[in-house]
DNA sequence: CTGAAAGCGCTTACAG
DNA sequence: CTGAAAGCGCTTACAG
């Protein structure tokens, strides 16, 4: 509970003087900065961040906003995101604060009060939905934000994403070059969500590179044997590519219950599926949530010198597959 | 951006009177308490919590704790828990602070500078290990916490959980009486995590009040051939109780696997499978994280007086399971 | 029932 | 290179 006043009076030096030599500020000679470190470590001094905040009219926190509608297996790409996000924090000495709710209203009510109540200034979504309240409101306040997945066409703010074309791309060829498929078909589901274009065109392309006939599963959530009328038409099928996790696993038992003396080699997508449930068989493109999460950070935190001109800033993070 | 000065200024009275007006403080008139929220409203009056918490020498967050290692599955509980979390915080005018890492000395380094930097006064474990560096540290500082699950026999800590002694029970006397189900196993991991020993305990006390022969099958992570071979040794079986809906799934296809021609009724725990994955023949317990998040932070807020002497604070959140 | 004043622990313009 | 002082926006003991 030492404070800078503390400090000051131990050394015989002004408050200011500690203040400016724990914030490195040049005008105190080197000297004088290292001795000030050594007494405050040596006190365990800690800064109170609700006087600093109050000082510098800003918080020391960033406010991560969670989507009001999402699937609940979205969640272990949520969960990666947030260990990135909060490593990237705590270096610059900043803490992660939640904004989660079950309707937009309270959603709103928790990222405005984060804004004039926290003085929070910058912000991280978890998401990147169109015609988003949230996002509305923070474009028409002073603070900053990035989203997690990149803005509609049209829309422009900082973002982070993967390239979802190569990932679609390289979950096909990984099927056909390692796994030896000759006749990968894509599913996907009936949401069309932009992941999954960029995933199906990214599939389009490598088939089409290979002079391979594409197919496209459409999967619904409702209709329970339509899935399996569309493998039963196409029994050349050896391989597949699905837009997420669990329509390649949902897909892969269908395969094996219809045909339980062939086999498939399925990739899908966010490695968000348990050792229990998965085999040799079944492979994911790894999105890197963590690292995602981490970029999220370094865009907002970055200088706008660095910025380009007229050019959005964002970061595409790699995907990868394990060589089985 | 008002602040309690514009209030004042704006209704000729002092701050100190519209400070003591918006917390409800006795001493002043209803009327004029009335009056300052009216003209606090209009002028769009929100309080600046770094100033309040400066004063007050504590903050309004409550830091949320995840564990260090978890299996990437959990994090679909952890949302659940975040959103029943926030949903009470808001309601107190509290926010949700984050600390999560990737090893036990950066969880210990956030956690220290929330106490100390943040003044944060309250804390929610999202688990309740044993011997936990974290849980040490906490007990011994002047802040309080709770646990979701309930700590290690001698331990004693506020703590949320469900009776999952009767969870395993409920979800054994589902299959017999809903599903029909004749002889109904129990699968568990080998990691004898505490609810699973709960679960077992009520799977057992079910099948001995209806005089049924109770089968544990020990799934091991490692070996895939012996879960088939404890199916293959149990031909009679037409049901299961799993601890988790990982090994419930897992149990199920291989059982499809292996007769494809019949049919087995499976409950899982948690709700944590997507509807791509599941069928009419999977069924869950449903543990309601998000009452327990609520719960969590009912109990944190709760008045000492309310405490039972000498009684271990908790709240058991009831289960449900839906019938199909 | 209301107010003047001190203080929470910082930062920073101003002065030297 | 260092310091005295003001101020950030609140709360609350003290006084009336």
């Amino acid at each position: 509970m030492a404070t800078i006043r503390d400090i000051a009076k131990k050394m015989g030096l002004s408050v200011s003087t500690v203040s400016r030599a724990l914030n490195n500020n040049q005008r105190i000679s080197t000297r004088t900065r290292k001795r000030v470190k050594e007494v405050a470590d040596q006190l365990g001094y800690q800064p109170n961040y609700n006087a600093r905040n109050l000082t510098n009219r800003e918080a020391n926190a960033v406010g991560v906003i969670f989507p009001v509608n999402n699937r609940v297996v979205d969640n272990i790409f949520y969960v990666g995101l947030l260990r990135g996000i909060n490593e990237e924090l705590t270096s610059r000495n900043y803490v992660l604060s939640v904004a989660i709710g079950n309707s937009t209203e309270q959603v709103l009510e928790n990222v405005k009060s984060m804004i004039t109540g926290a003085q929070i200034k910058r912000f991280i979504l978890l998401y990147s939905h169109i015609n988003d309240p949230v996002i509305n409101l923070l474009r028409h306040q002073p603070v900053d934000f990035v989203t997690i997945g990149k803005p509609a066409a049209g829309q422009k703010w900082p973002y982070v994403d993967n390239n979802n074309v190569r990932a679609g791309a390289d979950g096909t060829r990984f099927l056909i070059d390692q796994r030896h498929v000759l006749q990968p078909i894509f599913a996907e589901s009936s949401n069309g969500w932009p992941y999954e274009l960029d995933r199906r065109e990214g599939y389009l392309r490598e088939m089409s590179r290979t002079n391979r006939k594409p197919v496209i599963f459409s999967v619904s959530d409702q209709d329970d044997d339509q899935l399996s009328r569309l493998i039963k038409a196409n029994p050349q099928m050896d391989g597949a590519v699905a837009t997420d996790d669990y329509t390649g696993l949902k897909l892969y038992h269908r395969f094996k219950t219809l045909y339980p003396n062939r086999e498939i080699e399925v990739v899908g997508y966010n490695n968000s599926l348990p050792n229990e449930l998965t085999n040799q068989h079944f492979h994911s493109v790894d999105l890197h949530p963590t690292e995602m999460g981490q970029a999220a950070v370094q865009l907002l935190f970055e200088k706008p010198a660095t910025q380009i001109a007229n050019a959005v800033k964002h970061t595409i993070v790699a995907h990868s597959i394990e060589l089985a």
